[in-house]
DNA sequence: ACCTGAACACCGTTCAAGT
DNA sequence: ACCTGAACACCGTTCAAGT
C-alpha cells in the first residue's frame, strides 16, 4: 500500500520474505482479511502467509485480540478528517465524519465487532476522537462532549457491527425471512403492537436510518445535560 | 470443580439422563454458561454435560449461533414487563424496562455480543419489543416508534456487550490503564482536545451514563421525525 | 427417528530447543 | 534476540453406521 519494499533479505530470489515486523504483520493481516474475511485471520493462517510459524508472531503481537485492534487502528488512520477544520455547519460536518467512520467499519464489519469488545487506543482512534471533540466543541460544553463522543462512536460502531455481520451471517436473509414469517404469523392478540406495524419494523438499517440515528443522538445530546455528580467526584 | 462426580455410568442409579429436548439443551447450556462462561458453552462441552455426543445436539439445534439465540431468548422471557401497563410517566416506565433488559444482558455479557450479530426472534424478544412499542405509543407516532425501538434496544444491547465483556477481557483494567497512560503521555499538541479532557474521557459507562444515554435517545427521538421516503416506498 | 463414534479440518498459545 | 517444531488442549460440523 505504501511503497515497494526493495527486497530486504532475499538470499537470491524469493518474493521477499519481508522480515517480521509489527507493521508487516498487521499489513499481512489486513490483506488476508480483505481476501478471505476476518474469520480467516488466524495466527496460523497469518503465519503461513508470512512464511513462518505461528509461534513467531507472538514476538510482535500479544494475542489475537491485540492483532485485531492493531488492524482496526490502521484502518482508522486512513480516515478523512478534513471536515473537522472545514467551513460550514458543525452538525453536518460531524455527521460527515461519523459517516466516514461507519463506512470503513461496514467494509470490515467483523472488525467493528471486535472494536466493541476491545476499545481501540491507537493513534488512528485518538485522532478520530480528537476530531470529534473539536467538532462538538462548537455545540456543547466539554464535559458533555466527553460523554457525547463516546455515545456517538458507540452507536456508529455497533451499527456497523450489526449490519455488516448480518449480511454475511446465516446465509444472508434466511434470518430476516424467519423474523418476517414470525411477524406475519403472529397472532395480533399476542403481540398487538408488532402486528400493527408489520414489516415496517424490519425495514432495516438503511442509510436513512443511520442518518436519522445520528440526528436523534445529536439533538438529544444538545438537550440533555450531564447529571451533577452525586457522590464524591473523585471516588475510585 | 463443582462437586464430586458420583459414579457416572451406573446402569441402575444415575441422576436421570433427561432425554434430549430442545428445552433441555438450552437449559443445560445456560447452566454451563453461568458456571463457566459462554466461552465454555461449546457443542462438545455441552454434550458432555448432557452425557451424549456432540453430534446428537445437531438434531435439535442448527448450530452454535442458534443455540446462543435460544439461550438469550430464554433469559429475555424472564424479564419483568409490568411497567408497561403500570401507572405513571411513560418515559420513566420506558427507562425502567430498558434498564431491566440491560441488567439481564450485563449479567451475561457474552450473550449480548451475540445478540448484536444474530437478531433475536423468539417469543421473549417479541414480548419485549411489543412492550416497548406500547410504551412509545404514548409519545410518538407508530412509524417513528418502529425505528425508535430498534435504536433503543440497539443502544442497550451494545452497551451491555461492551461493558460486560470489557470487565473480563484482557485481565480487567490493563486495557484501561494503557489508554489512560496513552492519554496522560499524549502530547497536548497532537491531541489537544483529548488532553484537555484528560481522564474524564474514560470515566466509563457507569449507571449515570447509561441513564443519560437513554434520556438522550428519548429526547432525540421525540424531536426527530422520520425522513419522508424519497424513492418509491415499495422498492425492494 | 434418533443417536453415536470417528473423522475432517481446523483453532490459540506455550515452550524447549535451536540459531 | 529471534525463530521454530512440536505439543497441549481444545474447537464446529458431517457422516456412515448403528439401534
Amino acid at each position: 500500500m505504501t511503497s515497494g519494499k526493495p527486497a530486504p533479505i532475499s538470499r537470491r530470489e524469493r518474493p521477499a520474505k519481508p522480515a517480521l515486523t509489527r507493521e508487516g504483520i498487521v499489513e499481512a493481516a489486513l490483506e488476508v482479511m480483505r481476501a478471505e474475511g476476518l474469520g480467516r485471520v488466524t495466527m496460523r493462517r497469518l503465519a503461513q502467509q508470512l512464511d513462518t510459524g505461528a509461534a513467531s508472531l507472538y514476538v510482535y503481537v500479544r494475542n489475537t485480540a491485540e492483532l485485531h485492534a492493531l488492524m482496526l487502528d490502521e484502518l482508522l488512520a486512513g480516515l478523512d478528517l478534513s471536515p473537522v477544520t472545514a467551513e460550514g455547519n458543525w452538525r453536518d460536518r460531524l455527521v460527515t465524519v461519523l459517516w466516514s467512520y461507519v463506512r470503513v467499519l461496514t467494509e470490515h464489519p467483523e472488525l467493528a465487532q471486535s472494536a466493541l469488545v476491545t476499545r481501540p487506543s491507537g493513534p488512528g482512534y485518538l485522532n478520530l476522537v480528537d476530531g470529534l471533540l473539536a467538532l462538538l466543541d462548537a455545540g456543547v460544553s466539554a464535559d458533555r462532549a466527553s460523554w457525547a463522543v463516546d455515545l456517538l462512536l458507540h452507536f456508529a460502531t455497533s451499527t456497523a457491527a450489526e449490519q455488516g455481520t448480518r449480511q454475511r451471517a446465516i446465509d444472508a436473509g434466511e434470518e430476516e425471512d424467519r423474523l418476517a414469517e414470525t411477524i406475519a404469523s403472529t397472532s395480533a392478540a399476542r403481540y398487538p403492537h408488532i402486528a400493527a406495524l408489520g414489516l415496517d419494523l424490519l425495514s432495516g438499517p438503511g442509510p436513512d436510518r443511520l442518518t436519522w440515528g445520528f440526528n436523534v443522538l445529536i439533538s438529544g445530546i444538545l438537550q440533555t445535560p450531564r447529571p451533577a455528580p452525586d457522590t464524591a467526584p473523585g471516588s475510585a
